[in-house]
DNA sequence: TCTATATATTTAAAAGTTTGGATGTTTAGG
DNA sequence: CCTAAACATCCAAACTTTTAAATATATAGA
């Protein structure tokens, strides 16, 4: 089992604004940078900033479209770190 | 559901040192301080604090005994952390 | 009660994170 | 090619976390 996985992608849980873009994510399945600037009243760079930290997570997936970057969650990185924290009880 | 326990669970687990305390309730079922700072070389009042932040989190439990503090996974709390990841995807 | 052991608290330094302004890069559309 | 839009990068300030030395507190056992 991979510590650095699961140290990344906790701490990439553990901020209120990436915590309300995963659940964006969930709840709508696709979003891009301006929609977060909207909903959450951040700095574009600051934006940037929280996505790259959620795909570097392994937790968001990101792909190119034209200017655009969709971003959608990694269910394959949330389920590895949702069975990291079965397999410890 | 309860961002604030979100996050700070999945903080409290976003560091090396807290996370190998985690494997080792996992696998020990308990431990006390002491053993925790002879597992990790950090200095005591380190340790101390480690453990408090895992307290806080709602991810392991602690029962004074004399002297000793026993601390155990808090079973409770994985599953919730577990169970929101899952209700993600 | 005295001593040793286990843990907590205080404090301060070092390191890391978050944030936004300024600026750079890329691409769509005229 | 020019412009505007979307995103990235650089930078520095503010804030938070991590760490250990010093010190305090609590309890078991002589």
């Amino acid at each position: 089992m991979d510590c650095k996985f699961i140290e990344k992608a906790s701490g990439a849980i553990a901020d209120k604004y990436r915590l309300q873009i995963l659940l964006a994510l969930s709840e709508k399945g696709s979003l891009n940078n301006s929609d977060i600037q909207q909903m959450t009243g951040l700095s574009q760079p600051c934006v940037s900033h929280h996505v790259k930290t959620l795909i570097d997570s392994g937790l968001v997936n990101s792909q190119k479209e034209g200017r655009n970057q969709n971003l959608s969650l990694n269910k394959e990185g949330l389920k590895d770190l949702s069975g990291f924290l079965d397999k410890l009880t």
